[in-house]
DNA sequence: CTGAAAGCGCTTACAG
DNA sequence: CTGAAAGCGCTTACAG
């Protein structure tokens, strides 16, 4: 039913061999021009389309990429990991079979076996959040590379966003505003990002001269546990809030109405994440850096494939080696202004 | 490298093809028990994976299915979509080929030739809200399935939620918390859902007999341009308020600080979408008739599936039946109480 | 109960 | 420049 090489050879009248040799670009000085025109012109009329299955088998390479995740292409964020992955992978010439383990060991060995069965070239194991994260022993020997996580053994390659360098941006943004008083909205979760973050503030902080004051309080995501301890917070002479995401920045916003203070106005507020939604609804506009999640899951399939393919990153495309934390931004703190790009943490 | 059926067939000194029987099922009665046990046994020790690629390619039957989505995958409700088709996938055996269009033609016909390469059985055929969708020329004679959606010919099987259910089911819920003058916001877009939820109000308005009186207000998504209409709107007598969707419920919330009116006091207000960063985010906590996308996609699967095997929906099966437009919410109208469910409207 | 053989649709070394 | 042939790893009708 469906055309074959064998459909078009006949039509031609030629041997499969010499159509494969032409359809596959191999055709140069080794078949005449004018049967090359041939095949090229019956191929596309009879609407030929190679057969991937068979390909594969024969030449033991698929060019499907097996993409994992846990619950990731669930949210907002993972599906822009995965349409970053997507993305390269169709420059390349491959395709992404995608797979959720919902963090459930036996769905992830189910998945694991399915895409062993189609022989997938490779692997992207994604995370949800930036973690590190232990590869299943399966993966271990076989080409992988980790999407925002890090391998604790540092064995297998990986794309993670520079925590630090998000902290140091959003003090230096509230340092530009004019902020002296600081609260730090952090989370009670020991994260990789909670460490770091504070880490690159502080150390942004340190590299000032000006007099600066800052109070870290550690909140849940639960509006009626964090409302309270934050309508006290923002009571005081804050004039500055750095808020270790979106959802807490929602929730500064809330309180800050309750406490009587006017955002963009008493208090200067910046975040992490760009929130689509929260771009949207809050008002004025939150300032929040951009996690490079597009970016992250590009440069992973790049990665991958480029190994795959015994080649290195191509260091002169700019698309993978300029991989900003932050990209454009609603910019509260000086209204009009885009905020600065940090770059991922790449290894290997 | 792999280990195949040959290999299994000498380690345990048969021939290929009782291993291949042995290991498909399709053993009893035409295999000595002990030989299979030995086989399946050696099969577990080696590691034995089945080629699906060989399998495919003599069976003219891959069990993989093609996702296809606009820009789905990248919201988190797009997302439930395709979880809920992974899980009804798993549980038949087949695996998910996915593939985001970015509502590009030229993607679209890449990924297209793509799916078709891989000889994928059938497709699904996502949209990432409900609307009437012309399926692309080349998916019209083949197996399709349209999810969040509906074929203007009706000509492909859909699911897509019942947004006359959800309109009846917000004013219900409203009446219910005593609301006689009512806010709808709604939006300027015209969408199925724009009109076929404002139906199913006002029918569910008329249907009672207290004297109800509803204002239809229609703001843009953007925070700026909505406030002013309404926080003019609720500084009115107004006690209850249907939100389209949550980014619009978001707004209200805010709007409701400036025009002093308080909510779950003053105000009784119900919205569509649950989305879970603003469930953690407003407060008090936002009612919200959540949309049925993770049965969608598992019944868009499921219905894709049997149709390829030739069967038909196991109607017993209530996770197949039961398909409801909402499941549990935060009710604040009536605090603790769940709000009732409402259907999909399904197709053939 | 079991095996040899054909064939799914490709690609490529080999021979001419 | 071109073709016949082998083989990737399976499944199943056919023969025994």
């Amino acid at each position: 039913m469906r055309v074959t090489l064998r459909d078009v050879a006949d039509d031609v009248g030629v041997s499969v061999a010499t159509v494969s040799r032409v359809l596959t670009g191999k055709s140069s000085g080794r078949v005449r021009p004018e049967v090359a025109a041939d095949i090229r012109q019956a191929a596309a009329r009879m609407g030929y389309r190679s057969n991937a299955l068979a390909r594969g088998l024969r030449l033991q390479e698929t060019r499907i990429l097996g993409f994992i995740s846990d619950v990731i292409a669930t949210g907002a964020r993972g599906g822009q990991i995965l349409l970053g992955a997507q993305d390269a992978a169709r420059r390349y010439g491959y395709t992404l079979l995608t797979v959720n383990t919902g963090d459930d060991p036996d769905v992830e060995a189910h998945h694991l076996d399915a895409l062993a069965s189609y022989r997938v070239d490779g692997y992207l194991y994604a995370s949800m959040f930036n973690r590190p994260l232990a590869l299943p022993s399966r993966l271990e020997t076989l080409p992988t590379v980790i999407v925002d996580a890090t391998s604790p053994t540092q064995s297998t390659p990986s794309v993670s966003p520079d925590e630090k360098a998000i902290g140091r941006l959003g003090a230096r943004e509230l340092l530009r505003a004019g902020a002296r008083r600081i609260l730090y909205v952090s989370t009670p979760a020991p994260i990789v990002a909670r460490a770091a973050r504070l880490d690159g503030f502080f150390a942004e902080i340190r590299g000032t001269t000006a007099d600066v004051e800052v109070r870290v309080l550690e909140i849940a995501e639960s509006i009626s546990h964090a409302r309270g301890p934050l309508v006290e917070a923002l009571k005081s002479d804050v004039d500055g809030v750095f808020c270790f995401n979106d959802l807490r920045a929602a929730m500064v916003y809330q309180a800050s109405t309750a406490a009587e203070r006017v955002i963009g106005h008493d208090l200067a507020v910046i975040s992490v994440d760009r929130t689509e939604m929260l771009q949207q609804v809050l008002y004025p506009n939150l300032s929040s850096i951009a996690l490079p999640h597009y970016q992250m899951g590009y440069w992973g399939c790049t990665k991958l494939i480029t190994s795959l393919l015994g080649n290195s990153l191509d260091l002169d495309d700019p698309s993978l080696t300029d991989l900003p934390a932050c990209a454009l931004s609603h910019a509260l703190l000086a209204p009009g202004e885009p905020v600065d790009g940090a770059s991922c943490i790449l290894t290997k």
